[in-house]
DNA sequence: CGGATTTGACCTGCGC
DNA sequence: GCGCAGGTCAAATCCG
């Protein structure tokens, strides 16, 4: 008996679509590895930091490190000692752009560049320009894992007001701390779920208005549910974005101490 | 022409 | 003491 050929293109698309989840599957998962990675290197970085009874965690940690060498704990404990007064952040911006620039809200004269050991993008060395006399630097240079993302360490106090028609005002090392990952939205990092959501609102509105009645087959019901889940996911990257938000979230809310 | 950027040289701290 | 890596200086160059 043949395939009708309606139910064999149908089965095709299915086919390709599984493919995709199972690619995006694939990527997520090693994100998920990397990040796994980098909070048991911070967890034990913060637990050996603990056992030492040097001074809680700062700043410097709080933006955790996505970007430093990952092959050395030696790397990561000068991080959680920086001072009281620096701070990093972590900027988006076109991979393609090279110019180390950064709208924070102040005006910065680059006096040096150079290439690090465990990092082929080189770093670029500012002074706030703004006052005379403005002891603050930053840092900038591009992430290794992530090009999307500059990874900008600030250091020192201002002795100025910012100039709010420069750029959007980044936390400076005078403000007070809060964790940012930028790229991910503030909504999204409030609650991560928060996406899922709205994709089942969706879902639900459009099975309602489009079936008119409640009586249809469940089959084909939970068919066309998974279809719609399946081309809702592979079609919108922000799930990807959510997700890992999400991931991260659990991260920082469950923290356990290492095992090891 | 003056200010900003580039880039090689130099300085400093740290580990071996 | 030596070598390495990060940070800074300053002369040369660029650009508006």
């Amino acid at each position: 008996m043949d395939v009708p050929s309606s139910v064999k293109d149908k089965a095709e698309g299915v086919e390709a679509e599984l493919e995709q989840l199972q690619k995006e599957n694939a990527a997520l998962r090693l994100m998920l590895q990397v990040m796994r990675n980098k909070y048991k290197m911070l967890s034990e970085a913060y637990f050996r930091e603990s056992n030492s009874q040097v001074p809680t965690i700062c700043r410097g940690l709080t933006r955790f490190d996505l970007c430093e060498d990952q092959h050395s704990h030696k790397n990561i404990i000068p991080q959680l000692q920086l001072a009281a007064n620096s701070s990093q952040v972590f900027v988006e911006t076109e991979p393609r752009d090279e110019s180390h620039i950064v709208k924070d809200g102040f005006q910065w004269r680059k006096y040096g560049q150079k290439v690090t050991k465990h990092n082929p993008f080189p770093r670029a060395y500012f002074r706030c320009s703004m006052a005379p006399g403005c002891p603050v630097k930053k840092k900038v240079q591009r992430c290794m894992e992530d090009k999307n993302f500059l990874m900008v360490t600030y250091e020192g106090q201002h002795n100025h007001e910012v100039n709010p028609s420069i750029g959007q005002s980044l936390p400076s090392p005078s403000s007070s701390a809060t964790t940012s990952i930028s790229g991910f939205p503030n909504s999204v990092l409030d609650n991560p779920l928060r996406y899922a959501i709205d994709l089942d609102l969706n879902l639900s509105s459009e099975n309602s208005s489009g079936n008119g009645n409640g009586n249809d087959d469940d089959y084909n019901n939970k068919r066309s549910m998974e279809d719609h889940i399946a081309a809702s996911l592979a079609k919108d990257p922000s799930f990807t974005l959510a997700l890992a938000a999400a991931v991260a979230r659990s991260f920082t809310e469950h923290p356990k101490p290492p095992t090891n």
